[in-house]
DNA sequence: TTAATGCTTCGCTCAACGACGAAGCGTCCG
DNA sequence: CGGACGCTTCGTCGTTGAGCGAAGCATTAA
């Protein structure tokens, strides 16, 4: 009724079906993947797969880059990463129970993982409430600032905070695993950046699921003050 | 593929058809409306609507209320709203261009509007504007946060800046129609919540559509330095 | 050139869903 | 107590679109 109920209809109905929810899921993390890994992620055959994403490009969510006889797929911005995160906090916040079988898979999800370009899961908002002991960092549901002490730390840490000037680029993200905000913006990305720099963590197998290393749980300790072992389920080793 | 592809789906369903979109476009300034309105809203019949609402309902995007023989539909939480403002946002920006005929309605809305529950449209990055040239505020897409000129303005303006201690309070918001940040979160509904007491904006026609007063506009520019007649569109008094 | 690979297009089937009118069930008014 | 009103439930129809396999186009490898 008002300027643009259609063009939303029309970008949530590209949502809500469960193979491009898949796919676009799968690229949530701001990767680029091809035609056939895509359709492998969804579950459907090549051509099925391909029909989608080619609703998925002309409904201006998806940009495509061609190369050899591969076509890497990608989100067309980070908006529609945002707007992604948006509706999974809702289907799992506000949306029925649902009844799923936990894998160790999404174990390892609710973990660590990346949230397009920054830290979250477990690690994420543990990451974030050593900040907030610490002085660091202000954060609720709605916004997000460091403190002299906190631009002060980062900046020993390797991670650049004085680059705007009167910008302010700290932005909380509810977290949909433990529906708790963690840090995002571009300080948020920029952390996530460090740590994959110094080797903290890891992508695991094309997903956007992380691997906490051996350095990454010392540099946690050390730095942050944080046990991330403990953190750890002790179901993690079945299956 | 990762912990819940299938829940966004579903609820991106909900929102993927036209008539529910528009209900819940509706239903997204946080009032709650009767079924019946909500059936003219969608331009669908009684029945139609009824079975949409029971959906959205049973999907947990609206919560309702019986009264009477009448029954209140609303949105179940500000994070739906947050999330149909996002959808919104990227169908508008991302998405294809969508041919529709301008109507005065849409001018209105373009001009001021509440996005649930602060100010939006030109007026409210209008303010936005005016606060970041006075340096009472920093604003970008990502976060945002007051000066201490600017609390100590907003104070004097009637709105309470002090309540939460540490927590901070601001919030950007991306806006629709002109597609820059205005000014959301706590303080923005505040900041709204001053600007109706003042009688310095109404409801229009039952929408989210507002109407700047008279009273408004000697407010805005004498305490924001806005003239907002002159943001008013020339073709305005046309139907 | 020929063959294999990656992706798309085409033709088809089938299930899901939105639309309506009619009828049913509560609630309020005369 | 009727009768009007608000909303929901039920039955039916028509359209949309998701899925697949086969065939068609590119591009790379042999």
């Amino acid at each position: 009724m008002t300027i643009d109920s259609g063009g939303m209809a029309a970008v949530a109905a590209l949502i809500g079906d469960t193979a491009r929810a898949r796919m676009l899921d799968a690229l949530s993390d701001g990767r680029a993947l091809t035609a056939g890994e895509l359709a492998f992620t969804a579950s459907v055959t090549p051509s099925t797969a391909s029909a989608h994403l080619a609703r998925l490009l002309d409904g201006g969510l998806l940009a495509v880059l061609r190369q050899g006889r591969h076509r890497y797929y990608r989100l067309a911005s980070p908006r529609v990463a945002d707007m992604i995160e948006q509706i999974m906090l809702v289907a799992a916040v506000d949306g029925p129970p649902r009844y799923r079988p936990r894998s160790s898979r999404d174990d390892d999800f609710a973990m660590a993982r990346s949230c397009y370009d920054h830290l979250a899961g477990r690690l994420g908002v543990a990451i974030a409430d050593a900040m907030l002991r610490g002085d660091y960092l202000m954060l609720d549901d709605d916004a997000g600032a460091i403190t002299s002490k906190g631009a002060h730390f980062l900046t020993e840490f390797g991670v650049d905070t004085t680059l705007t000037g009167r910008r302010v680029f700290c932005r909380p993200c509810v977290d949909r695993t433990e529906r708790r905000p963690h840090l995002a913006g571009v300080l948020g990305a920029k952390l996530a950046c460090r740590c994959f720099e110094l080797g903290w963590v890891q992508r695991l197998h094309d997903s956007r699921t992380l691997k906490v290393t051996d350095a990454g749980r010392n540099g946690l300790r050390e730095t942050f003050g944080i046990e991330f072992a403990g953190l750890a389920k002790p179901d993690k080793i079945a299956a």
